[in-house]
DNA sequence: GATCTTCTAAACCGATTGGTCTATTAAATA
DNA sequence: TATTTAATAGACCAATCGGTTTAGAAGATC
């Protein structure tokens, strides 16, 4: 019988679809197993904490994968730039609107008790992030976090609106206007 | 054995509450049995299309009370106003932020599938009336649309964005903001 | 007060759940 | 080549799943 070798970091990437398209109560291991055509055994090889490891181990990484492709060039690079590729990057990494944000799913059901505090540094971390930068660029503190929140704000509420409609224009329709809202408050 | 008598309306408020606080699939019929206190009979009784039928009927719910108390105003009423209601509606029915809109939230996982067209005219008709509302006020077309569209947007993702950070006073701060938004573009 | 309908309680069902375990294979090390 | 280690496949488990059914209590109608 033919066997397929997988390497963890394969592993995390395609149960992170699952979880993704499912959400955490609805990706059963039997779907798990199923989709991802790992078995039982692999999967419990990697993740010996079952399902909730799994999670644990995809929102470590999706947070890892943030924090160097956005996060730190929000905090540490030249802001405008930064700021300007910040949506390129959430364009790129939220498929425009076709893949959603696993961390803003898990927090809006009881998933959210179990992860509360990966979810609430992600968020916070994002939004002081960018709030940084936006003072860098010379805003004053009240406005800059202002409108990181709304930012952030705008970008999850446009993957759900994506979804919900079942169209994804819609994603980039407001990524755009939510851009040029920053630059205009940049002058 | 003491009985106590639910009506099908306490029912669909009960289930409601349930599916809000963890979801579609992480709504077992035991977990609704528990929390609801409505026996399995009471609920099939109620239902006997169950979950399914729990779900569809609660979003109809859903979709009436805000067609009377947020859509027909702006459909109908003087648009100023109902805007301005509008804001205060939202902020009534989700609790400031404490309660997650449950059609947004279902938007997010496969359970899109079983009732994507309820959960798509639920958010079209809200962004209709509201730019249909902002161009009676005297704005044009494309910018109405793109108001309501943001608006619409904010208010979930401001729902999100709170329960992810355990922090109600994002959503009314949100919320504030975008209403100002709306109102100076009115003039 | 007998009858009928509405509703509740809970035992019960097969299927599926998350999770364990054993056998086996492929590769690495010796 | 012998041995060990890392990884896979899938049978297996008790518990729980969504759903059905039966029995009977509470109200309404007559």
């Amino acid at each position: 019988m033919p066997r397929t070798i997988f390497e963890k970091p394969d592993a995390i990437a395609l149960v992170a679809e699952v979880f993704r398209e499912l959400g955490y109560e609805g990706a059963s291991m039997s779907n798990i197993t199923a989709r991802t055509k790992l078995s039982k055994g692999s999967l419990y090889h990697f993740f010996p904490g079952g399902k909730e490891q799994m999670a644990a181990e995809i929102m470590a990484h999706i947070d890892d994968w943030f924090v160097t492709e956005m996060f730190k060039p929000l905090e540490e690079g030249e802001p405008r730039a930064a700021i300007r590729t910040m949506w390129e990057t959430a364009d790129r990494y939220f498929r425009s609107g076709r893949r959603i944000c696993l961390i803003g799913a898990f927090a809006l059901d009881e998933t959210r008790d179990r992860f509360s505090n990966a979810i609430r540094s992600y968020f916070q971390r994002w939004i002081e992030a960018l709030a940084g930068a936006l003072m860098r660029a010379g805003l004053v503190s009240t406005e800059a976090q202002a409108l990181a929140e709304e930012a952030v704000v705008g970008i999850q509420g446009a993957l759900m609106l994506a979804r919900a409609l079942g169209d994804e224009a819609v994603f980039c329709r407001i990524l755009e206007r939510l851009k040029q809202r920053l630059e205009t408050a940049l002058g």
